[in-house]
DNA sequence: ATGACTGACGATGTCAGA
């Protein structure tokens, strides 16, 4: 099945640039970040006419997280497990294919010192602990993740070190997954700068210009990894009219 | 240069994004 991961950016207002990527991308599942809409205004109707199952986690105006199935999900679950960090619509996981799907959106952070970084980091943290419990198993950990791991996953990093998503605090506490065995797809197989999946809105010609970041991952266990192959980044929707600043991540996973 | 651009909400502006 191949598996892809793409911050839209608001669903409804990208929805001729999502469906035509659906479309001619043809992936098997899809995990959207901030669709900044809650089930009630999702556009159904569009995407199970194209033979989807959907799961929904949604919220008004900010975040939200959805998965999309040709297959049935299996235990879908909306938000992390208990009451800490759920004030937003950032994670949704479900079983497909006999492999775990945990989809996030990470917090962005906003500034160093503020409560929103502080926030960033805890949440990192707890999402960790959360990991630990299913990282024996299959499973992929997809999203827009927010953190540029290395130099190499963003433009002029000489300029940006200790800035918010390519900070010493955010690699550390990614490196503890990492550490543990959490393999980042796109990175085993792709080396050097330049692979980006996110360009701002507010750089003038920042996308043709290549002035961007890889701040959305695919991260596999050590039982699936090997399953793994052909992780790319799909830059063609970040072109079209009207695009978001995102752009798909994909990779295929094989049968076991 | 502490800006730019885009979207939601619902208003003629504010917040958020990374």
């Amino acid at each position: 099945m191949r598996v892809a991961t793409f911050n839209v950016n608001s669903l409804r207002a990208r929805l001729p640039v999502f469906l035509h990527w659906l479309d001619t991308a043809g992936p098997d599942v899809v995990a959207l970040q901030e669709i900044k809409t809650v089930e009630e205004t999702f556009p159904r109707a569009e995407i199970e006419e194209r033979g989807y199952h959907l799961a929904i986690h949604g919220q008004k105006t900010y975040n939200g997280v959805a998965l999309l199935s040709r297959t049935p999900m299996e235990d879908v679950v909306k938000g992390l497990p208990g009451e800490a960090f759920n004030q937003d619509a950032r994670v949704i996981s479900a079983t497909i294919n006999g492999v775990r799907i945990v989809n996030t959106y990470v917090p962005n952070g906003t500034k160093i010192g503020s409560d929103k970084f502080a926030y960033k980091l805890a949440w990192l943290e707890h999402f960790d602990g959360v990991m630990r419990q299913i990282e024996s198993g299959p499973a992929l950990w997809l999203g827009d993740i927010n953190i540029a791991p290395t130099a190499d996953d963003l433009f002029e990093p000489e300029k940006k070190l200790g800035v918010v998503g390519y900070h010493p605090e955010e690699h550390v506490r990614l490196a503890r997954l990492t550490d543990r065995g959490w393999t980042d797809v796109f990175r085993r197989d792709t080396e050097g700068p330049g692979h980006y999946t996110f360009w701002e809105y507010m750089i003038p010609n920042g996308f043709k210009r290549n002035l961007g970041w890889r701040i959305d991952h695919i991260y596999a266990t050590p039982s699936l990894v090997d399953r793994c192959e052909n992780c790319y980044v799909d830059k063609d929707p970040r072109g079209m009219e009207r695009p978001s600043d995102h752009t798909p991540v994909v990779v295929t996973v094989n049968p076991a």
